[in-house]
DNA sequence: GGCCCATAAGAAAATCATTCTCATTTGCAA
DNA sequence: TTGCAAATGAGAATGATTTTCTTATGGGCC
């Protein structure tokens, strides 16, 4: 079973459970969220899985990624740009880092640094429940030697 | 001079230095900012200034930041609602936790969260431009002896 | 396999923050 | 003062997302 079937599977019995309806539509988005290796937005999703059944609406993306969000089957994400971005949550927790050059989305995550938000919320009198940790970075040049004048 | 006249004072300098006009509506929104100690959006500035200047248009307070911002004089932050908020420039780098019952904002710094988002970033291999984070919380109890039962 | 009907879908209108357009006003340098 | 580029006010436009309304359908039950 590959690992888009196994996240395929857990979304359906994530709806199933939530007594919610198993329609054409779902499994498609399902399928493409499974599949997806990055952060689309709705029109991503629609885009790709409009390929596949030029019926679908735009309309049912946003529903059924507002019952997935429900569901914790997905997480959303806004970047810079203010436009939901979605991914499964059928992986630890990460925080990402945004190449401001080229958009590229790199995930990480540190536990010093979950452990440190912690700390900070409790010093403060609060206690965390969740957070949003964005990095925006440019891509370093790696160390050389300076090039020696030619001519 | 007051903090406030010494903030409007930063702000008029900044637009004079850009070679930008000292309207009479960027003169009464930068009043409003410069009282702020919160983190107004558009409307709330709009509805604050407005009090002063009843001919004042909503498009003007987003003309208005939209320059400040560029100048570097403001700082715009959008929370989970998507919202756009602001603040002074005039303060030294600190980040935000918010309270998930009330809404309301606390400020908070670390140099140790931003150490160590800079080395986080580094080692992904990125120099660390800017950065997003926003803790979200619910207030804890003070640990206190439990009651005794009453009658 | 059909039946029923609450749930879900499609299409299009509505919403809401923000930006743009354009006619009119105004800051400010000469 | 004058001239004019820059700025404003009012309202239209934009774009992501949500809602409305009518029609379609998943899936438990016979
Ligand atoms: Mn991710
Ligand atoms: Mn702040
Ligand atoms: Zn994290
Ligand atoms: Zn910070």
């Amino acid at each position: 079973m590959s690992e888009t079937d196994r996240r395929i599977a857990v979304f359906e019995s994530q709806l199933k459970g939530a007594g919610l309806r198993m329609t054409q539509q779902r499994r498609l988005i399902l399928r493409v969220l499974a599949e997806a290796d990055d952060h689309p937005d709705a029109k991503g999703i629609f885009t790709r899985a409009f390929a596949h059944d030029p019926t679908l609406s735009l309309s049912t993306v946003y529903r059924t990624m507002k019952v997935l969000e429900s569901q914790g089957a997905i997480e959303r994400h806004a970047f810079e740009d203010g436009i939901s971005r979605y991914e499964h949550a059928d992986q630890e927790h990460h925080d990402h880092l945004i190449d401001v050059d080229s958009g590229e989305v790199i995930e990480f995550s540190s536990d010093a640094i979950e452990e440190l938000q912690r700390r900070i919320a409790a010093e403060l009198g609060y206690e965390l429940v969740r957070h949003r940790l964005e990095l925006y970075g440019r891509k370093k040049q790696p160390a050389r030697k300076p090039a020696r004048k030619r001519g």
